[in-house]
DNA sequence: ATCTTTTTGTAACACCAGATACCGACACGC
DNA sequence: GCGTGTCGGTATCTGGTGTTACAAAAAGAT
């Protein structure tokens, strides 16, 4: 098969840090990876059905969405060449699609099943346990983001998640004035609470006296007060 | 060091799972493990400080806790023996302690350091791959159940949250009738609602004729008025 | 059997947060 | 200049949810 073509975008992408190119090509005829091509609006994946390993995006554009009971889609990620999908479920007990993920443009990917990264190498090949450290980086990165996610889903009030959010702020760059790094609307979806909730929240916590701010300035001016309201 | 001691806890734990306990004596050789003793109320690990690495349970009983800025600790598992500590930051691209972790009773507990796991082996042993992937797995594992939390708080209504975890329960059995696994408040807590709000409308639920229940025995009488409320 | 503890349902009330709509500030285009 | 679009603040209203407290039922203990 002709991976030379793509040994750019894989040697760039997360799953190979750390390999050369010439690397990743003897790597690849070892995973015997199936590539497939993509119309737009076809399906890469589909959430339910079975398949043990994981995905990496080659050529276009494809969007991962999540389908609750209802039938409502919601759109977890968009991936990009060199991203990498079902990682997380290829490695655990269950061996379906978590999500289902659609070409928003003509794509490629290329998919490697689960045997061939954890499974005997036959050609017991040096950099085959190195890839599967890179999994685990990788696996392990992704399960920090979703501990981070569930905290703040996690705190009831808005003046609580304001001020989590905050010090984390402060925390990071070591300021009480800082910029945040969102708009308010981006802000309030990250927080899970309504753009004009967090408005109302934020100014009265400048009437307070806690927090000053302009646009995309913040100063904390009650850094003790701020920690209080942190749940 | 005197392993053999503690061979039959580790060889049931996860992370050995495949090994037989000749092998897991001859893993711990070349993971240079460090035994720690620690008395009722010592620290195990304190979230924030230093170390790249994993913790075993090995004796006694321990509780992860985690600190909100305002300095509230919140339990988020009790750990036993056999129990693995610190796998999710330890191979990520942090390297605190992610929580802190106190002793409740007398306790032991095995560290064994990122780099002895992940690193060249000297021994060039053939079970470090094996140790590797089941890193692997339960890291996956972990983020999965994770996942499932985040879908769970997203969930803004009471209703939602009861609809969808019903329908899971029923897609997991099979059946319309079945035994919620937990009781009310632990359930409460699972879905992060009041355990007042929850038995509230579960009950106008059943008053709506949506669903049926005694106790831990619930029965979907209205699928589709369920699937529409599951958010 | 009786007492205690745990679990669950119920009610009243307060209040936080979402929805919606509107306004002002500002940037950008022509 | 003017129109247009985006962004952020504000007001009103309503509904959903937490809190608190108490009662009833069930389970467990002695």
């Amino acid at each position: 098969m002709a991976f030379e073509k793509y040994v750019e975008v894989l040697s760039r992408a997360e799953l190979f840090r750390g390999f050369d190119k010439d690397e990743v090509v003897s790597m690849l005829k070892c995973l015997e990876p199936k590539i497939k091509e993509y119309g737009k609006g076809n399906y890469l994946a589909v959430a339910g059905e079975e398949f043990q390993g994981i995905g990496i995006m080659l050529e276009g554009e494809a969007a991962a969405y999540k389908e609750n009971i209802a039938g409502t889609r919601v759109i977890m990620v968009l991936l990009k060449p060199g991203d990498v999908f079902g990682e997380i479920v290829a490695f655990s007990s269950q061996s379906q699609w978590p999500v289902t993920v659609e070409a928003q443009q003509p794509c490629k990917a290329l998919f490697i099943s689960r045997q061939k990264i954890v499974g005997e190498c036959r050609h017991l090949c040096p950099w085959h346990r190195k890839l599967i450290e890179n999994m685990l980086m990788m696996v392990s990165e992704r399960a920090l983001t979703l501990s981070r996610k569930v905290e703040y889903l996690s705190i009831k009030s808005i003046r609580g998640k304001i001020s989590t959010y905050l010090l984390e702020q402060y925390k990071k760059t070591g300021e009480t004035t800082f910029m945040l790094p969102m708009n308010r609307n981006e802000l309030a979806d990250f927080l899970n609470v309504s753009r004009p909730s967090l408005s109302r929240e934020m100014c009265s916590m400048r009437d307070e006296g806690i927090i000053d701010f302009h646009r995309a300035s913040v100063r904390i001016k009650d850094l003790q007060a701020l920690k209080r309201m942190a749940q």
